[in-house]
DNA sequence: TAGGTGACGGACC
DNA sequence: CGGTCCGCCACCT
């Protein structure tokens, strides 16, 4: 269903997002592509900030290409409990926000993104 | 309207 | 490894 208001990239975000399993993590390029908008990582960055914490959204799993968690004052300290919440979820992070991303990264399955939000993407 | 900024990414050095 | 540069695109002066 085509959400009531507003822009749906956020939502399409939000959705590719809470795929994420538990304990697994997802880059913002990995979530860009997944919804159809390869090359705005930004953009995701932007959604996630958008986001009202706390939120059942697991965007604490979304992390930079690099492995590592963006940590900027920006945030207002949302970098460290993104980097608490992992850390609850057994994934080791280093003080200056390093991660084993390779180790941990999820890969998106054509069946899981079939029915959910995502499918309003266009067909290629 | 123009220009600076950033929860990015990839190429280079 | 780390530091720079550049392309990217929506936001905010």
């Amino acid at each position: 269903m085509v959400p009531a208001v507003g822009d749906g990239f956020d939502q399409r975000v939000y959705a590719a997002v809470a795929l994420i399993p538990h304990g697994r993590l997802a880059t913002y390029g990995q979530i860009a592509e997944l919804i159809g908008a390869y090359g705005c990582a930004r953009q995701v960055g932007w959604a996630l900030r958008r986001l009202p914490l706390p939120s059942a959204v697991p965007w604490h799993r979304v992390v930079n290409a690099q492995g590592r968690i963006s940590i900027t004052p920006s945030r207002e300290g949302s970098d460290w409990i993104q980097r608490e919440l992992l850390l609850e979820e057994g994934i080791p992070v280093d003080v200056e926000g390093r991660l084993p991303l390779r180790a941990y990264r999820w890969e998106a399955a054509l069946s899981e993104l079939d029915g959910s939000a995502l499918a309003s993407s266009p067909r290629v």
